[in-house]
DNA sequence: CCTGTGTATTGACAAGTGTCGATTCAGATT
DNA sequence: AATCTGAATCGACACTTGTCAATACACAGG
């Protein structure tokens, strides 16, 4: 029986970092919530999600908290409403992790 | 007591898929095992996987069939042996996953 | 054809996740 | 102060997920 291969290397860095960040990136209803945000391009009142979103107010403030706790949202009190806003380098932070994962090939 | 706000619309596209296709990248040795055939640019065998990494055998095989079913690596048995290959679009899916969900700005 | 080796599949189990009802908390209005 | 409303937190529950031991499968070599 020949060997299998030239054993191969094993990338050895850790990337729990980047997992929790596609985690955070793993539901539908998380990403409709950040879409509308990076389209809103403003703040979005709590409000809008709970009447747009098939999820009671707990599962909303449920699914908020994991993008807070992701950072990739930043959140205000206004008064009574709560408003969420994307975070600045949300786009850069996934970008960066995707680069890091699968470098993207520099065509000659 | 005032209006919250202009009532924001919530993006109404179904996010399902991607969330299946990030949900995939949720786990730190998947994101290794990804990351490997990335480098590799080659072929990479099972059984640099089950030795370099801290799991089972049965664990491996696990985590490389939650990639198969995204679609991230295709495989081939060749002999005893069985070899796994990122996928040819699987970075740009991501990306462009990414670009949907947060449509990189055009600077004029 | 039998045996050995590498990999996939099955079954089981603890831990994690998405969901909701009930409650608590923060501000605003009276 | 009492009350009202919007949002966060808590507790519970069903379902999913990561892990492993045991088993089944595929192929190679005698």
């Amino acid at each position: 029986m020949q060997r299998c291969c030239p054993p191969a290397t094993v990338d050895p860095a850790d990337r729990s970092e980047d997992a929790a960040l596609f985690k955070a990136l793993g539901d539908p209803h998380r990403l409709t919530m950040l879409a509308t945000l990076a389209r809103a391009d403003d703040e979005v009142c709590v409000c809008d999600f709970t009447s747009a979103l098939p999820l009671n107010q707990p599962t909303v403030s449920h699914h908020l908290k994991i993008l807070r706790d992701a950072g990739l949202v930043t959140w205000q009190r206004r008064g009574t409403w709560v408003y969420y806003r994307l975070a600045v380098d949300a786009q850069a932070r996934i970008a960066r992790a995707l680069d890091s994962l699968i470098p993207e090939k520099v065509h000659a």
